[in-house]
DNA sequence: TCCTATGTTGTATG
DNA sequence: ACATACAACATAGG
C-alpha cells in the first residue's frame, strides 16, 4: 500500500528498536520477498548486532546495524503492495506472512517484517560502504536535483507515454504511487492520459510544483505523525474521494472518473482536468 | 465466483 | 539501444 510518506511512517515503527541488541533472527527464507537475499548470512550476522539507524528515499529503507565486531550490516526493505514493518512483545504469536522478526530479547521487543503478497523484497549486504542500490537511489522530490528542467527533459524522452504512466516511475519520481500521481495530476489540471511530449511547458512547470507541494504535505501529515495507523490527507484532497465509484470533486463537485490510464486505475475530474476520453 | 488492490519486473514488440 | 505495453507475481477481501 505504501507510497513516500506512507514509508516514513512505516520506517519509524522500528524506531524503539534503535539503540537496542538483536538477540534472535527469525527469517522465513522461503518466502518471496528473500529473493536474492543471502538469507544464510542474514540469520548469521543479525544476531548480536544493534539496530544503529535507518533512513527512507522514495518506496526504500535502509536500516543499518552493528556486528558485535564492529562491522557494518545493512538490511534493505521494500514493502512492496502489502509489507509493513510493527513492534510486538517477544513471544506474541507469529502469523503467515510474518517473514522477518527480529527479537530483542532484552528489551522484551520483537521488530516485524510483514507482507501478505509478497511483492516486498528485503536485501542483506555487509561492508562499510552504503550499498550500491541505496547510494544511486534517484534524487528526491525535495531535493535541489529534482528540477523543472529535469521533468521536461525526462518526458521528452517518453514522449508518447501517458503522464500518468510517468509519474510512476521512480528513476524520476521516487516515492509517487497510484494514489500521489493522480493528487498531483488534479492538482496540476493535467488529464491522467495525456502524452508526455504533448504538455506544454506551463503545465510541466505546474506539474512540478504540485509534485512538490503533495509530497512535502504528505510527509507533514502522514510521515511525521506519531498514531498507531497513518492519517489521511483532509477531505479537499483527491484522495479522500478517488476510491470508489461516485466520488465528487472536492474542487468542482462533478462526478469523478474511474477508469485504467497505463494499466492503473486512475481518478480525475473531467471539469478540472480535460483531455480524450479513455476506452 | 469474480473483481479489485497505495508495486515492480520480465518479455515482447515497435 | 531505447521506448512502450502488458502479463505475471501471490494473497485477501468485498
Amino acid at each position: 500500500m505504501p507510497e513516500l510518506a506512507e514509508v516514513e511512517f512505516v520506517r519509524r515503527r522500528w524506531n524503539p528498536g534503535l539503540g537496542r541488541r538483536i538477540t534472535a533472527a527469525r527469517v522465513n527464507g522461503r518466502a518471496r520477498v528473500f529473493a536474492g537475499c543471502d538469507v544464510e548470512m542474514l540469520r548469521r550476522q543479525a544476531v548480536g548486532a544493534r539496530l544503529e539507524s535507518s533512513e527512507a528515499a522514495g518506496k526504500q529503507m535502509l536500516f543499518r546495524l552493528r556486528a558485535e565486531n564492529g562491522e557494518v550490516l545493512w538490511l534493505g526493505i521494500h514493502l512492496g503492495m502489502t509489507g509493513g514493518l510493527s513492534v510486538r512483545p517477544v513471544g506474541a504469536p507469529v502469523a503467515k506472512a510474518d517473514h522477518l522478526v527480529f527479537e530483542q530479547g532484552e528489551d522484551g521487543r520483537a521488530l516485524v517484517f510483514a507482507d501478505a503478497r509478497m511483492f516486498g523484497r528485503v536485501r542483506f549486504e555487509r561492508g562499510p560502504a552504503e550499498p550500491a542500490w541505496w547510494a544511486q537511489r534517484a534524487p528526491a522530490i525535495d531535493s535541489a536535483e529534482f528540477s523543472v528542467e529535469a521533468v521536461a527533459e525526462f518526458f521528452r524522452r517518453r514522449a508518447r507515454t501517458p503522464v500518468k504512466a510517468a509519474l510512476l516511475m521512480q528513476e524520476r519520481f521516487p516515492g509517487v504511487g497510484n494514489w500521489m500521481a493522480d493528487e498531483i495530476l488534479w492538482r496540476a489540471g493535467i488529464h491522467p492520459a495525456r502524452r508526455c511530449g504533448e504538455l506544454a511547458a506551463e503545465e510541466v512547470r505546474g506539474l512540478h510544483a504540485e509534485a512538490r507541494w503533495v509530497c512535502e504535505q504528505a510527509m507533514r501529515i502522514i510521515g511525521c505523525a506519531d498514531t498507531d495507523e497513518w492519517p489521511d490527507p483532509p477531505a479537499d484532497w483527491l484522495f479522500r474521494h478517488r476510491w470508489a465509484d461516485g466520488g465528487r470533486c472536492p474542487r468542482t463537485g462533478c462526478l469523478l472518473r474511474r477508469e485504467s490510464v497505463g494499466g492503473r486505475t486512475t481518478c480525475w475530474s473531467p471539469l478540472r482536468q480535460p483531455g480524450e476520453d479513455v476506452s
